[in-house]
DNA sequence: TTGTAAGCGTTATCAT
DNA sequence: ATGATAACGCTTACAA
């Protein structure tokens, strides 16, 4: 049974000389004869050397890898963001640890556990609670860690997440400009800072523009298209008189397209319909929604960059960096 | 300036014991004395030790690691099946380092070094080139490989795809079932395996039926929503007649659903379209999308499986498994 | 029941 | 210009 990997002590034997003849012609030194270091090189290429990670990874204690952790990276919205990270860390030759919580605190424990045994050089991570013992929690790894799409009460990390109180402001007011009074808005819980900057913008956009805030015209669901749905058909059954919807994302938009469509009410004519984030299905959905974009990928290779900063400072935890990401409305057919 | 991370070696200063009683301890070993196992136990967990991965992969040669190599780990397809790895690994308490090829050999290449160089247990790929000679080269690496979502000619490792001539073949037969007789096929290039058997499903649904192929319907374009945009534009253009357009996947139907909706030509009315893969948008864009749907999730979890199974074989080259998933025509209002 | 030492693959330090 | 050795953190013989 051979061995599955050619080590340098295998490139050594074959050329008759010392191992670290061979680190050193590995990795080009300047103290080598020559004609040594080709005849290494070759003879590592003819064996197929492979250097190995692990092994240097223990030796420097570092890994070059980043741990991701994600609420579930199929989700078209963290699929782009993670398509940015990649991208640009492949670029300083860092690799990936990918993990998805479910949006379950035990399983993000967990995961946080398995990047720390990992010895990432640093965390990457969309908590899905943003109480301030679990943001203590990853303060006390002591691992350069970038929190994504939260904006943390105490400013202890470094984050990114995009300007959610203009944007919504953005959406809420066009809607208003489009004649619309009574709102409703699908909101995601208020414990997650998202959902209160957006909530934020909504009351702002009604105060400027002399409006009341109606509480009853305000919903908060739990994530996903099913919930919106069941959500809108409750509203439709309820008998509540609302001319908009303005939603948390693009995922409830489209939920609630769909129990728009099933009762027959026309949208934008009876209802216009506003979504948040635009993911790229919102452009094809019937009709096309109108909806405030982030620049997912932008959000990804921005937390990259702020966690690579912070890997390469010692002192990363003083003064944490803070990214807020312009927004857009985008203008389609619901409203 | 402290380490970064306790040690074992730490924990053995700490309790006044040698460093292999401290792994004793942490291992649940037997030979160890009960109460100096707690006392160890409750200072390891004091000190906040997290077992070094990277040690125990360089002391093991394994690394509970396996790489995905995708083309695009944005693209909802691939997202989903990724889901489906990920889950199945957890399992397994495997973790997963992700790449993507943008569909570039040279980068897919280099994907495979940098997981062999991470020393990787095993690697599913879908490879963007299938090359007897590139299949070749990740036959050289020797470590097990599991192909996603191709057929290889060689049937020389493990690979699960769908069955792609069935179901095309059922999607081409249910629209001559409604009667349509020019049908258009939107293919992706022939050299791969994928586009190679949904061609023959769509002869074989002709055939069967007693019509005739005309090869100037039968079109290939490079991946892409905006291909497809682009080449049913032209073909709209250029006059030629028909009443289906049976295309390679959801993106390019959403492609020509764009094209066709600003010509002005109703769907399914004058054109029926069917697509393929039944990705989570085709069920909302407009008019809901008629296509073939592949388990994506349980594509994942099956590669995940059969990986699993030729890690654990020593000899898992021969006689490698070949896993085909069923596929379920969806019909919906686009066709 | 506990400790000592070797080894996994690599590089840095120190000799030669 | 080259080689021997220690060290990274851990486990596993083996010795005590």
């Amino acid at each position: 049974m051979m061995k599955k990997f050619v080590t340098i002590k295998d490139i050594a034997k074959a050329a008759g000389v010392s191992i670290n003849t061979v680190s050193r012609a590995l990795n080009n030194k300047p103290d080598i004869n020559q004609e040594t270091k080709e005849r290494v090189l070759r003879i590592a290429r003819e064996l197929g050397y492979v250097r190995d990670a692990t092994a240097l990874s223990l030796r420097y204690g570092l890994t070059r890898v980043v741990g991701v952790i994600f609420e579930d990276s199929s989700n078209p919205f963290y699929s782009e963001v993670l398509k940015g990270i990649e991208l640009e860390a492949r670029k300083e030759g860092f690799n990936l640890i990918l993990m998805n919580t479910e949006r379950r605190y035990e399983l993000e424990e967990e995961a946080v556990k398995t990047m720390l045994s990992r010895r990432v050089d640093g965390l990457i991570i969309v908590p899905t609670q943003e109480r301030a013992e679990d943001i203590d929690f990853l303060l006390s790894t002591n691992i350069p860690t970038v929190v994504l799409g939260v904006k943390l009460e105490r400013k202890v990390l470094p984050q990114v997440y995009s300007d959610d109180e203009t944007g919504a402001f953005l959406a809420v007011e066009h809607l208003i400009q489009r004649g619309r009074r009574r709102i409703l808005f699908l909101n995601a819980f208020m414990y997650k800072s998202v959902a209160q900057m957006r909530y934020a913008g909504y009351v702002r956009a009604h105060t400027k523009n002399g409006l009341p805030i109606d509480k009853s015209l305000v919903f908060q669901i739990e994530e996903g298209v099913e919930n919106a749905y069941a959500k809108m058909k409750e509203i439709l059954f309820s008998g509540l008189e609302f001319d908009a919807v303005f939603c948390f994302n693009d995922m409830f938009a489209i939920g609630v397209l769909e129990a728009l469509k099933e009762a027959r009410v026309s949208v934008p004519e009876k209802v216009a319909v506003v979504g948040y984030d635009d993911i790229s299905l919102s452009k094809y959905v019937c009709p096309p929604l109108t909806t405030v974009r982030i620049d997912k990928e932008a959000e990804g290779r921005m937390a990259f960059l702020l966690l690579f900063e912070s890997i390469k400072q010692k002192n990363w935890k003083s003064n944490p960096k803070e990214v807020k990401l312009a927004v857009e409305l985008i203008i389609r057919e619901s409203a």
